[in-house]
RNA sequence: CGGGCUGUAGCGCAGUUGGUAGCGCGUUCGGUUCGGGACCGAAAGGCCGGCGGUUCAAACCCGCCCAGCCCGACCA
């Protein structure tokens, strides 16, 4: 066959490679470094989209759109912004065949542009807040890419918000990566951590960033979305001003938040295995397919009985029906596990006579003989109790996965062996990190939000005593 | 951007001391099949990643470039 997962115990990137490739959610494009999302893998993106965009409208938000070009200058305008993006970033010099008075860089994120815009239109508290969100595709120009994991060209959202208040900023910031734990949990199925990030590790122009963080099979951390507290930096940046209730002038509040292709990543390596892709339920593209059994001489009785299930179904569930005969049961069998698809209805002669269908579970393989009558009822319980245990098998590998160490020493130990998350005091200081990075390859992902005592324990490093407990891992 | 591996039919690969390329799967056509990746027969499919060099002659030797993967440095 030349379709052939590599199992993950043998190569776990290759396997991941695989994966995508073979379930052709994408492939790689003729530019380095930019993929083709290819229909399967967009289908996918648009669940997540139409999932995320309904947790943003009803948290008030509205999308627009700003331009992919942005001036030189205006990336510029931030210290620690231009610095944290300049080196990724792809500059047009030349459009119209002539070369641009000003070069145009291609959005690697929209701070800039939109806060250009947003000094237009705010002038009052009266005008705030706003709450934007955009869906768009921005360029990094990375040097070592991943498919969805991390490549050239990327599709994501960003929203961008302003307040009259710090607090109320604030507010916003957690608001939004709450709703991105809710996205992750609740449809992705991928339990994470959320918190805060070190300054080494934040968005450069933000004073703080809070984010989510999954765990990959392999162990490894994926940051699956990131909410950022601007404070005044690009207000103050492009001189954005309002008149408060008081009659004073200040400076507006800024939030952005982001979530990528990269959620597609994360979905594959929290859930699938080595026959193929396992998806979420609530995201599949096609939550059912139906595959009729049949010989020449059934084929027609089949086939109609295939078809009046797949109508009655289509009401409540994405379903598919392969009707094709010139491949055999067993060949779509293996085919749509690769796909991913949660349930497989199998109807055959036998059971057309019982009244019966049977389904089988992608995550688990099991079998069950269901009464027509009840399909639509069992499955839908079905998805669920799928949903509920990939969340939860998800967890409790995280759970299983994760150390506390005491010391330096055990520190390396379990980032070793098995890997994982290690959690262990931290006193602050950005030297101590450095020194576990430099040393060990692993980060602080982030500073638990539901803050766990520290117990007086020392820091990890230094000994001095400990201000958080860190979550220590290695990352994608 | 450094180190390593790889690039030959759509995919996976073979190709001897340099002599203009083969296997499996897939594809197309015909037939038989069909409850876990079916079988028989016939056929199509190649600028050997690209450019340059050595040679009477290059998939093979040399140089440069491009792409993919892996490992590092940098990042959603």
């Amino acid at each position: 066959m030349a379709q052939k997962i590599t199992p993950r115990a043998t190569d776990y990137s290759q396997w991941y490679i695989d994966i995508v490739i073979n379930a052709k959610l994408a492939d790689y494009a003729p530019v380095k470094g930019c993929m083709v999302v290819r229909p399967r893998g967009y289908a996918l993106w648009e669940r997540i989209q139409q999932g995320l965009d309904g947790l943003f409208k009803a948290t008030g938000h509205v999308n627009a759109y700003f331009p992919l070009l942005i001036p030189e200058s205006f990336i510029k305008k931030e210290a620690e912004h231009v610095e944290g993006f300049a080196p990724e970033l792809a500059v047009v010099t030349h459009a119209g065949g002539e070369k641009l008075e000003e070069p145009l860089v291609i959005r690697p994120t929209s701070e800039t542009i939109i806060w250009s815009m947003y000094k237009k239109w705010i002038q009052s508290y009266r005008d705030l807040p706003i709450l934007i969100n955009q869906w768009c595709n921005i360029i990094r120009w990375e040097k070592r890419t991943r498919l969805f994991l991390r490549t050239t060209e990327f599709l994501w959202q960003e929203g961008h918000t302003a307040h009259a208040t710090s607090a109320e900023a604030e507010e916003e910031t957690l608001r939004m990566l709450g709703v991105y734990r809710t996205f992750a949990e609740e449809y992705m199925a991928v339990p994470v951590l959320h918190g805060v990030k070190t300054d080494s590790e934040k968005f450069a122009g933000a004073v703080r960033t809070y984010c989510i963080e999954a765990m990959m099979q392999d162990r490894k951390s994926l940051q699956a979305g990131t909410s950022h507290y601007l404070g005044q930096n690009f207000a103050k940046a492009f001189d954005v001003t309002f008149q408060t209730k008081d009659k004073t002038l200040d400076h507006v509040w800024a939030t952005s938040w982001g979530a990528s292709t990269r959620l597609i990543g994360a979905i594959i390596m929290a859930h699938s295995d080595d026959k193929g892709l396992v998806l979420p339920p609530r995201l599949a593209p096609i939550e059912v397919v139906i595959v009729p059994i049949f010989k020449n001489e059934t084929k027609d009785a089949v086939v109609a009985f295939a078809r009046k299930l797949r109508d009655t179904l289509a009401a409540d569930f994405r379903v598919l029906l392969d009707e094709d005969d010139q491949n055999t049961p067993g060949w779509k069998f293996s085919e749509y596990e690769l796909q991913g698809i949660p349930v497989r209805l199998e109807v055959g002669p036998r059971d057309m006579e019982k009244g019966q269908v049977v389904a089988v579970r992608r995550d688990t393989g099991e079998k069950a003989f269901i009464p027509v009558s009840e399909a639509g009822a069992t499955l839908r319980a079905l998805m669920q109790a799928i949903q509920t245990s990939l969340y939860q098998r998800a967890l409790k590998f995280r759970t299983d996965n994760t150390f506390r160490a005491r010391d330096y020493a055990e520190l390396g130990k379990f980032l070793d062996d098995p890997g994982g998350f290690v959690e262990a005091g931290w006193c602050g200081d950005a030297a101590c990190e450095a020194r576990v990075k430099e040393e060990t390859k692993a980060t602080i992902r982030l500073l638990p939000l539901d803050k766990k005592e520290t117990g007086g324990v020392p820091c990890v490093v230094c000994g001095k005593s400990a201000r958080d407990i860190a979550v220590f891992g290695r990352a994608y």
